[in-house]
DNA sequence: TTAATAGTGTCTCTTAGACACTATCGA
DNA sequence: TCGATAGTGTCTAAGAGACACTATTAA
């Protein structure tokens, strides 16, 4: 390697080109909640490599309108759901020779949580067609592009663990909700039942949640919506939610 | 984009270089324990950008040597440290325009936990200036290159809170350990004092470490001294350490 | 014997699980 | 009044903190 003078001099014979540099990527998994069902959303991938595979939604990284990494997630998370303000995490990076038939490649993994009710069925950006499927399935019957499939896992495991000691959950709800509503949502990601009492005496203790005022009614007595408390991103108890003794 | 016959037609055509691409690279903070304080390595920048700088150690991937990510930050580490099997654990991908001064880089960080007792202090890899500092330290009065300051409080704080509920700070110790010892690195790394008992119940009852049959002697009641079970890697507890009610 | 550290017994405190109980709505 | 779901009272269980106690070594 050459040795320049300063910085500047450096900088201006500076070209990425003339390294060997792998392939970076962003790919996310995007879940939502629906007829007590955790969903995730596959992408038919259009062009080669894998071409006709179903994937999780990704891309690369525009270098001129993106400005951080999270950007670029943000950026396909609108193009495919429309939803402008969703939980977004970042969950690992994946990087290897194999794992993309162009060469070593990598791909930093975000999940997102998106209420069910704020997702745009066909919103701008869709040139590819989607589809939202159970987790459980497209982990079971998906031969999913790449190394999707350990990905997909990797995110839902998780959103699993962080259930247990957060109030996660909450994104997958719209804005106002119940606590048996928040409750089963619960259930559904832990896989098994969660007492009443504990669960309300938990959320209500931790002190992010205020009554919107509002009720849910039906045909029985009615139940009190919540919403998150203004400046709460999330929680995190002292305890796991531990599950049935039995 | 033009719309290829087959995956190999594709294939064949494809040059990364034909896209613009970020610079990708494999960051580290390696903390060992010296005397009571939680120290991490940092090296000197022998080459622009920010040379003369200190910084985390870290580099390019190697398309070549390199199979997987974990690879690249296991190399680096081997040499700087000469450290075989360390606690290696990724911690987040940093991604941005601005954060060098090349263009849009990416880098997937890496913490390493390494006994004192391991560290070779002159391993061969060694080509740039490193030293060994303190964390608040370096997070204190270092100008660190890039937004190492940054990631390494990043690392700083994954660290403190993994040892709430897990066994980590074991891999900062030599094979063999005193519950004593143990414990002690639990407090520096807490920044505060643990209640004996409570400790070693948390510690025996997860049923992680086995007696070496060897004692720890000086001018008192000798110590067992334990290890970690084989195949043991981490433990999860299900309550975090609370410190002093006071 | 004493200083020093290793290691234990046992009480309290906090928060989760269990489960029976009461409350409030529409039909 | 009844079915259904909302919401509570209160006991037990488990694991953490507090703290005094005993044990074992070298000097």
């Amino acid at each position: 390697m050459q040795d320049y003078a300063s910085e500047k001099d450096f900088l201006a014979a500076y070209n990425v080109h003339d390294y060997e540099v792998p392939l970076t990527s962003v790919d996310m998994a995007i879940f939502k909640l629906r007829e007590q069902q955790l969903e995730v959303l596959l992408v038919k991938r259009s062009q080669h490599p894998s071409r006709d595979k179903w994937a999780l939604p990704g891309g690369f990284i525009d270098l001129k309108k993106d400005r951080v990494l999270e950007d670029t997630a943000h950026r396909k998370l609108v193009e495919k759901t429309g939803v402008k303000s969703p939980y977004l995490e970042q969950v690992a990076t994946f990087g290897g020779k194999q794992r993309d038939p162009r060469g070593w490649s990598v791909t930093v993994v975000y999940f997102a949580l998106v209420a069910h009710e704020e997702v745009d069925v066909d919103p701008k950006g869709a040139k590819e067609e989607t589809r939202w499927v159970p987790v459980t399935e497209a982990l079971r019957d998906y031969k999913l592009a790449f190394d999707h499939n350990e990905i997909l896992r990797l995110c839902r495991e998780r959103l699993t663990s962080k259930v247990q000691y957060t109030a996660l959950p909450i994104h997958l709800l719209p804005e106002e909700f119940t606590l048996t509503e928040l409750q089963k949502v619960f259930e559904v990601i832990l896989g098994n039942e969660v007492e009443k009492k504990s669960f309300r005496r938990r959320i209500l203790d931790a002190d992010i949640l205020e009554e919107s005022g509002a009720m849910r009614t039906g045909s029985n007595r009615p139940a009190k919506l919540y919403r998150l408390k203004r400046g709460v991103e999330n929680h995190f108890f002292p305890r796991t939610i531990e599950g049935p003794r039995s």
